[in-house]
DNA sequence: TAGCTACTTAGCCAAGATGCTAAATATGAC
DNA sequence: GTCATATTTAGCATCTTGGCTAAGTAGCTA
């Protein structure tokens, strides 16, 4: 999850899935690396949950999963920083008694 | 920031150094690896800004700054999911104007 | 000074990450 | 089937990361 979130292009991908779905070759066209390397970026956030796929005809589409990253990332900060932060709209909260992932 | 916190160590070392200021050896203490990597994880986490240190004696003291890491996490995580984030008791807050880093 | 402890720095190595190009796959249109 | 478009997979080069050992630095005690 945080190895998924290390890499600058992969954060700003998930900055601009914040938007609404886009396909692989949009996301590609923000960033001046070729579409190989933009594919593999978008299966590590695949591979740490962080976003999903769907096809439609010739592209693929992909989607941010929110909840996913607002739980690991805040789950973490809950346990360094707890003051600080809250989470809202989770399943988890910090300090509830928790189960799953 | 976040290379910082990609690694497993590092981030077992920000929750241990929650409980108060450790030496580095005490830190060292908890993991099963040499000396000299833990001191290059907390090399790391001082470069990043999330850890700082004070020299005692023979020692060197390590401490948490907790207001770095929420405010650094807590801004990407608004950027991605403010829906289900709020942060407290930072200067910055999303939506909020802001300055400095 | 010497000697001890605590910690960091230097240098090496294996493993992983990230970029590329070329080739493969999948879908839609003809 | 063939062509074009969209995307991924394969293979390679390079840089970074994270571990180690050995050596250096800093402070304390005598």
């Amino acid at each position: 999850m945080f190895r998924a979130l290390a890499d600058p292009t992969r954060r700003q991908i998930l900055e601009d899935l914040r938007a609404g779905e886009l396909a692989a070759g949009e996301i590609g066209a923000r960033f001046s690396i070729s579409a190989p390397s933009i594919s593999r970026h978008l299966g590590v956030l695949k591979g740490a949950g962080l976003v999903t796929e769907r096809r439609d005809g010739n592209r693929i589409l992909y989607s941010l999963v929110e909840e996913r990253l607002a739980t690991s990332v805040g789950r973490f900060l809950s346990a360094v920083c707890p003051e600080q932060i809250v989470l809202r709209h989770t399943k988890w909260r910090p300090g509830a008694q928790q189960e799953g992932s």
